[in-house]
DNA sequence: ACTATCACG
DNA sequence: ACGTACGTGATAGTC
């Protein structure tokens, strides 16, 4: 068997790996996507080619200056851009770190590297992979060595692979000729000149006939084209010098010997470590199996088994320390209900696990737990703290008139998983060992690597000493990056938001999904059941009218039955194929009956599925839903709803409205829904100070016509629906982060007609666009914005050499403060909402909150009380330049409450 | 696992 | 010239 040998052009294949992906960044504001990129197509190709050996050439200089010698003919090739060269030094770091090959030299390009070491491989019998973004390489393609080109397919990445037969398949000449074609035809990407006039056919046609560059001057009379055989003759030292710049050299005198590009394993722990320090997540599962954790923190772990050590350390933890009261590190471990243990890290030289089972039991370790935080003695730093509540409060959530907010002021409870948020919100999870990696520079075990798929009981039950030494390990982490985090916290100025806003809105989100919000099963199974019918009648209809049976729900199908059999025209394409999305559909609805039966079947198909059905399933025996609330999702500070979302239950269509017949209160219960009028635009009003719309509001009349009456300068009485419909749409469009383009899609009209209303709103409203402009340009020289209460939100995007991605910062960073502020605002209010319901002593329940709207579970003889706390409480949750107005309603389901 | 679509604020 | 409104989550289809 023939060795195998892989090269690839460092530079090609991170330049394509950049602009391929989209801008990615780690917590520390490092560029990474072309890296990330470039591993991925790395692993790609040697899980193709399983080589023997591998090496990655690097031009020493950037691609940027490398023709500046030949004068007359400036780069056309554009700067590298910055966020692509912090890249290239980390590429190498990480290729060094896996142990992989890297050649460069002064004064070569990479091409001739690659070209000197694939013909020396071929000449050693080996199979040569030579990998590049660029098809200059093509040159070098023979039976042995094959040019592998990869490409990005919409998300995917696919190689072309070319063979010197390959080559002529495609171009038409050999390799060898493939120098000539690109002398003729030039190439702007690699500096090429070319011959003017002469693009990619007519360089081809002349090959063809002529066979090589020399023969095309020697025989340049005969050359068809007046133009062309002109340009030919005037211009041949400039194709001679592009067949020089050209010709890859397979010659070079490199210092290189295939033994030091021996393939051996990637796996290193430099490497593991520098994977974890980029947030390469989805790489970092390759090293599972290899990595083997080291660390010298293991000598201070231990399990305590007999319950008098057990005492004697929760004793320990609860003496003073300095003066004060002791932070200690706290793991839990527990499937679901199952409590099966729980670390407790007391100092960094001690940490000690307790298991569950024997006397020490799981209600005794709550009870023993609950013990070392109640007066204060002890402050507890964990890892996700609104799942541990039931484990680490004796009563949880029956404190009835007790000073509830106690703990919470008094800084009791730390939770590294919010603050991990807070510093970097952007972020898809934040796992306790990505914190010890990032905040501690610690690698520590994670869940699958001692459990594998097993259940903590099974896992501890298996591997006893193991598992204890993970709960050890994770307890230790909760303790030593709580200090860390604060300090990151307390620079950043997110102290007081985790201490006053989040920490206490983990009790409430606690309590409100332990709650849950009563459904009647019944009405929903009849609401599901009254879809059906339609459904099959417009399914029916669809196919009669399509010819035809097929998945109306697949948009592939669709698209083709509509636009190709059916030859509808105006079919807008998008990655995939023709879109089908309503806005699409709609245009086309008032020409062909079958389409508004489509968007008729969608609308009643979405509800059938995700709502009726999707409900259901989530219905626990109290007739109860219990959604999540997530506190580190959305990059703004709102909370998000999960399994199932309850902020997105349908409102704006009176179909999907019904559904809301089905949330109830209990017996003895009506519901109190409040919620914010445009929290949104007061919030502006109040950040941006423009003194306009602060006396529009304080006017107390429909805004979007006071705003219409302004910009259009249109008496107030006389403002037309469709001024005011404008209006609403620009005061949207102003929170969004404004966009003529995307107003004009929204409203339907021309981008200039879009541009003069905002141009007008900005008139009327100076203040506000200088706020605008004014948080951008801070946005841009910080790297993020913040909300009033101090959140802040990095914006990576800006600082793109992507134009969209760059617009989309720069509407990111318009967005995010008013977003995030409402958010904020919101939070407070249910923080203090809920403190009230629970020290006035009130058995009414906050159980929804839906971004500017909370819903409260009332007992009938709590109304006025409880109408009073909602509305005093939202209204007063911020002091701003406006007032914060809320509409409030009862009813005795969601759908009369609203 | 990814895309398209659509529900909400 | 570029191709967009901001923030989410669930479902179904496709690969």
């Amino acid at each position: 068997m023939s060795k195998k040998l892989v090269l690839i052009d460092g530079h090609s294949i991170l330049n394509r790996a950049f602009y391929g992906l989209p801008d990615l960044t780690n917590g520390q504001g490092l560029h990474t996507n072309a890296v990330y990129g470039f591993l991925n197509i790395m692993f790609k190709i040697l899980e193709e080619e399983r080589p023997d050996y591998l090496t990655v050439a690097f031009d020493v200089h950037a691609p940027t200056f490398r023709h500046e010698l030949y004068g007359d003919y400036k780069g056309t090739r554009k700067p590298m851009p910055q966020e692509l060269r912090e890249q290239v030094p980390l590429m190498k770091q990480m290729l060094r770190a896996m142990g992989v090959c890297i050649v460069e030299k002064a004064g070569l390009e990479a091409d001739d590297i690659l070209g000197t070491i694939a013909r020396r491989g071929e000449r050693e019998g080996m199979e040569v992979a030579l990998v590049s973004g660029d098809r200059d390489l093509l040159q070098i393609a023979t039976d042995h060595i094959k040019i592998r080109i990869p490409k990005t397919k919409g998300s995917k990445t696919e190689v072309e692979d070319y063979y010197a037969k390959d080559v002529e398949a495609k171009y038409q000449v050999d390799p060898l000729r493939f120098i000539d074609l690109k002398a003729l035809m030039g190439d702007t990407a690699d500096n090429i000149p070319g011959v003017p006039k002469i693009g990619e056919k007519t360089a081809t046609e002349l090959m063809v006939q002529f066979g090589s560059l020399d023969n095309i001057y020697a025989r340049v009379e005969e050359v068809g084209k007046k133009s062309v055989r002109e340009s030919l003759i005037q211009n041949k030292e400039l194709a001679e010098l592009s067949r020089t710049l050209a010709t890859i050299r397979t010659d070079s005198e490199i210092d290189y010997r295939f033994e030091d590009a021996k393939v051996g394993n990637f796996y290193t722990e430099d490497a593991y470590v520098l994977c974890k320090k980029l947030e390469f997540k989805n790489l970092l599962s390759r090293f599972e199996k290899s990595v083997t954790v080291s660390n010298g923190q293991t000598e201070y772990f231990g399990e305590l088994t007999e319950p008098s050590e057990v005492e004697a350390f929760l004793a320990e933890c609860r003496t003073e320390q300095g003066g004060g009261s002791r932070e200690i590190g706290l793991a839990i471990l527990a499937d679901a209900d199952l409590f099966v243990g729980a670390a407790i890290a007391l100092h960094r030289e001690k940490v000690r696990y307790i298991s569950c089972g024997g006397s020490v039991t799981a209600q005794y370790l709550t009870d023993r737990i609950a013990e070392l935080t109640e007066d204060g003695l002890c402050r507890l730093s964990v890892f996700d703290i609104k799942r541990l509540y039931g484990k680490i409060e004796r009563r949880p959530g029956e404190g009835v008139s007790e000073d509830v907010m106690k703990p919470y002021r008094e800084k009791r409870y730390f939770d590294i998983l919010i603050a991990a948020y807070l510093l970097n919100p952007l972020k898809n999870d934040y796992e306790a060992e990505d914190i010890a990696g990032e905040y501690l520079e610690l690698t520590i075990p994670n869940r699958s690597q001692v459990c594998g798929k097993a259940s903590y009981a099974d896992a501890y039950a298996a591997n006893p000493k193991e598992i204890a030494e993970f709960a050890c390990f994770h307890a230790y982490v909760c303790l030593e990056a709580a200090s860390v985090l604060r300090d990151r916290l307390r620079e950043q100025g997110m102290y007081d938001l985790l201490y006053e806003i989040e920490m206490p809105l983990t009790r409430v989100l606690y309590d409100m999904e332990r709650y849950g919000v009563l459904v009647k099963p019944d009405e929903l199974r009849a609401y599901g059941e009254a879809l059906v019918g339609r459904i099959t009648e417009l399914e029916q209809s669809i196919y009669r009218q399509a010819g035809s049976q097929f998945n109306i729900n697949s948009p592939k199908q669709l698209g083709e039955v509509l636009f190709e059999k059916m030859g509808i025209k105006g079919g807008k394409k998008t990655k995939t194929g023709y879109s089908t999305a309503a806005d699409v559909l709609e245009k086309l609805a008032p020409d062909y009956p079958i389409v508004s039966d489509i968007l008729e079947y969608r609308g009643l198909a979405k509800l059938k599925s995700t709502y009726a059905d999707g409900l259901a399933a989530y219905i626990d025996e109290g007739g109860r839903i219990h959604s999540t609330f997530n506190q580190t999702i959305t990059a703004t500070g709102r909370i998000s709803s999960t399994e199932p979302n309850l902020q997105n239950i349908p409102m704006r269509m009176e179909l999907g409205r019904r559904i809301r017949k089905v949330f109830v209160p209990m017996e003895g219960c009506l519901f109190m829904d409040a919620d914010y009028s445009q929290i949104e635009l007061r919030v502006l009003a109040h950040m941006s100070g423009d003194e306009q719309l602060i006396e529009a509001y304080r006017m107390d009349e429909d805004i979007h016509r006071i705003t219409a009456s302004k910009v259009f300068h249109t008496p107030f009485e006389e403002v037309t629906d469709l001024q005011r419909r404008n209006a609403k749409a620009v005061n949207f469009g102003i929170v969004y982060g404004i966009s003529s383009f995307g107003l004009s899609q929204d409203l339907s009209i021309s981008k200039k007609e879009a541009a003069e209303y905002i141009e007008q709103y900005f008139q009327t409203y100076p203040d506000v666009k200088k706020f605008l402009d004014k948080t951008v340009e801070d946005a841009k020289k910080n790297g993020y914005v913040t909300t009033m209460f101090g959140r802040r939100r990095p914006i990576p995007e800006l600082s793109s050499g992507n134009f969209m991605q760059r617009s989309f910062g720069e509407r990111v960073a318009m967005n995010s403060p008013i977003q995030g502020t409402a958010a904020d605002i919101m939070k407070i209010a249910m923080i203090r909402v809920w403190e009230r319901l629970h020290t006035e002593g009130l058995r009414s329940r906050l159980i929804l909150q839906v971004h500017d709207e909370l819903l409260i579970e009332t007992y009938e003889d709590e109304e006025e009380q409880v109408r009073c706390i909602l509305t005093e409480e939202m209204q007063n949750a911020a002091k701003l330049s406006v007032r914060l107005e809320v509409d409030l309603h009862t009813g005795h389901d969601w759908y009369e409450a609203k």
